[in-house]
DNA sequence: GAGGTAATGTAGGCGGCGACTACATCGAGC
DNA sequence: GCTCGATGTAGTCGCCGCCTACATTACCTC
C-alpha cells in the first residue's frame, strides 16, 4: 500500500466520530486511531497537534453543521416567527439524535475549557441564530413581558437540556422511552411546552412541519 | 507523621472537588490526588478501586445533596404546589452553582455510562423528587392539559439545561453574565418562565422567598 | 496485655497513552 | 530531475491507571 495514507484527516474525524457514538469520548485515544486506521501511532499528529484539536475540530463542524439544520428547520416552518423559533429548536435537538458525537464534542467540558478563535467563533454564530430567532418570536408576541436575555436563556437550557436527558441512557429509561418514536413524541411534546405559553397567533401543535423537516446524509 | 493518613476516604474527596472546581474533572488523576496529600501513588485503590469509583462516590454525594437541597428549598416555599415546584428547580440550579464539582460528577458522560446500583438508586431519587413536585404542580393547575412525562423532562430538561449555561464559561459570556448577582436574576427570570405559562393560582414573582433559601456549608 | 487479623499505606512494575524528536517517503512546482 | 514542503514512521520520555507483593497499624479476642 501507500506510504501516505491520502485522506488522513477526514478518515481520522469520521473513524473519531464512530467511536465517540458507540463509546463516548473518554475511550477515544489518537493510539488507538491510529491503529484503526493502519497507521503510525504519530501519524495523526501531522493534523491534530493533540487529543483536544481533534475534539474542536469535532466541536467547530457540529455548530456549523447544526446552525445549518436549524436554519433548514426554519425555512421549512413557513413565515410565522414563533414557529420558525419552534423548529430552530426541534431542529437542533433531531440535530443531537441524529449526530450524537458532534453534539458531545460541542459540549464536552474539555472543549469548553479552551476554545481557538475559530471555534469561539463557530459557538458565537450558534448563540446568534438562536437569539434571532428568540427576538423575532418575542416581536411576534411570545413573552412580550419577559427580559430577552432569560427567553434566550430559557431557550437554549430547554433545548440543550432536551437533547441532553434524550441521549441519555439512564434518562431514557427513567423517563420511560423505549424506542425512537417515542423519542420523537416526547422532543415534540417538550418543544411545545417551550413554545407554548403565548396563545396569541402560536399554533403549538404544528408538529408535522418539522417533524418532516429536512435532514442530509 | 503517621504511617496511617487517618482519613484519606473524605480527603480524596475533599480534594478531587477542589481539583474538579479549579481546573475539571478532565485534569483530575488519582496519582496528582495521592501528591497532593502526601501519600504514595497507590494508597486510593484502598478507597476507591479506580478513578471512575471516585466520580461516582463524588457523584452520589451530589445526587444526594441536590435532593437534600430541593426538599429544603420546597419546604421554605410554603404551601402552594406551583411554588414548591417552582423553589425544586430553583435550589437545583442554585446546587450548581454552590457545588460545581459534585454537579459536574453527576452529569459526566464517563459516570452516566455505568451506574452502580447505588448511583442508580440515589438517581432515581433525584429523579422521583422531580417528578413528584411537577404531578402536585400539575394538579394546581399547571399545565393541566400536557403529557406528564413531558412534563418532567420539559421540567429537568429546563433546570439542568440552566444550570449547565449558568456555570459554562463561554456561555455566560455571551450572556452577559458578569457577577454572581447578575447570575442569579438569570436564574430567577429562567425559572419564571418554565413555571409562568399557568395563570391560575400562580405566582411567578414570588422570587424572594426562593432567593433566600436555606443553603448549608 | 499478647497475638492474630483486617484495614490501611508503601514500593515496584507493566502497559497504554500523549507528546516530542529525528528520520523516511512522497509529490508538486521550478 | 531537483528541491522542498507535506505527510507518515520509528523511537523515546514521562504520566497515568492498575496490579501485586510487602509493611505498618488498629482493633478484637482471649
Amino acid at each position: 500500500m501507500a506510504y501516505h495514507h491520502g485522506n488522513l484527516r477526514e478518515a481520522l474525524l469520521e473513524r473519531a466520530a464512530e467511536v465517540i457514538a458507540e463509546s463516548g469520548i473518554e475511550t477515544l485515544s489518537l493510539r488507538s486511531l491510529a491503529r484503526d486506521l493502519g497507521v503510525s501511532h504519530a501519524a495523526p499528529s501531522r493534523h491534530f497537534a493533540d487529543r483536544a484539536a481533534l475534539l474542536k475540530a469535532l466541536a467547530q463542524a457540529g455548530f456549523e453543521r447544526s446552525v445549518e439544520v436549524m436554519r433548514e428547520g426554519a425555512v421549512a416552518a413557513g413565515a410565522n416567527p414563533i414557529d420558525r423559533y419552534r423548529a430552530l429548536g426541534r431542529s437542533y435537538v433531531g440535530f443531537a439524535i441524529d449526530h450524537p458525537a458532534l453534539y458531545r464534542a460541542m459540549n464536552h467540558p474539555e472543549v469548553r475549557a479552551q476554545m481557538s478563535d475559530e471555534l469561539h467563533d463557530a459557538h458565537q454564530v450558534f448563540f446568534r441564530t438562536l437569539r434571532e430567532g428568540v427576538e423575532e418570536a418575542q416581536k411576534a408576541g411570545w413573552h412580550p413581558e419577559a427580559d430577552p436575555e432569560a427567553l434566550v436563556t430559557f431557550s437554549i437550557a430547554g433545548a440543550q437540556g432536551t437533547a441532553e436527558l434524550l441521549l441519555d441512557d439512564h434518562s431514557k429509561t427513567a423517563l420511560g422511552i423505549e424506542d425512537a418514536g417515542k423519542r420523537e413524541r416526547l422532543a415534540d411534546a417538550v418543544l411545545d411546552l417551550i413554545v407554548s405559553p403565548t396563545d396569541e397567533g402560536v399554533s403549538p401543535r404544528t408538529r408535522s412541519v418539522n417533524q418532516a423537516k429536512a435532514r442530509k446524509k
